[in-house]
DNA sequence: GTATAATATATGTATGTACATATAAATGAA
DNA sequence: TTCATTTATATGTACATACATATATTATAC
């Protein structure tokens, strides 16, 4: 959990510089791997790791930087149907590339310790 | 990241039933380590994992539950120190027991295991 | 076909984090 | 000694989580 919680924060400061949260910036990732198909809340909860992320309200603040689109399905007026915008894929190209290069510089495990590591945490939980 | 917010969901099941958060039971375990001498805010604050927990409003609701004291010190009138009160100690001495149950429950590793995954992790990040 | 149940989303409230700023007290330089 | 600086804590604001509840829409039972 201490290590969880560094890799967050480091993440945190690079999008900083593109004035997104982690959350923000995970929820248009999400977006950008539908596009140009739209994704409704439940579902982008659903791809979510926190389980209990309020989309709605994450939406909202994309939704005033203009990151995102909302609008509500015509198979199901229920549901509210997310897509993003131009904008919202320029910022994420940025700020993704240099969040790659800061993650490879970040992490220090050859390709046979980050296989044993996962295999670890995988096997770690009971049920 | 995953894993680490499973581990931390069920912790806080637990303790829901002593109308605790993670942090809450965090901050009562490190003033019964150093019960009976008080801590100030600042040395609470760092042992906590999360470097930015605002430990004076965690304080706020742990002394509305009458778990915590504080008081002014006299060698600085600047610190605030905590003690945990007796029906704190009272409290984590109960949740302490089922969580620790629960972990064990939880945790599916041998030590083996446990000792590799922590050295994998504590080499996982640069710097 | 209508009433009821289930579902998707939104919203209110309590808690916590991140960070800027305010305030009081201690320290240090002149 | 006095005044600027540093330090410890508190507090304001924005954002996120956890969870209860409200609302609108769809599905289902009869």
């Amino acid at each position: 959990m201490f290590q969880a919680y560094q890799v967050k924060s480091r993440i945190s400061q690079v999008l900083k510089n593109y004035a997104l949260t982690p959350e923000q910036f995970n929820v248009l990732r999400i977006l950008k791997g539908s596009h140009p198909n739209a994704l409704c809340v439940k579902e982008i909860g659903g791809r979510l790791i926190e389980r209990n992320s309020n989309v709605p309200r994450i939406a909202d603040r994309l939704e005033i930087k203009k990151l995102v689109k909302r609008s509500v399905s015509a198979e199901d007026r229920r549901e509210t149907l997310m897509n993003i915008t131009p904008a919202g894929l320029n910022l994420l190209e940025v700020a993704s590339q240099e969040l790659e290069q800061f993650q490879g510089r970040l992490v220090n495990l050859t390709e046979e310790q980050a296989a044993n590591l996962n295999q670890l945490l995988e096997a770690m939980l009971q049920d």
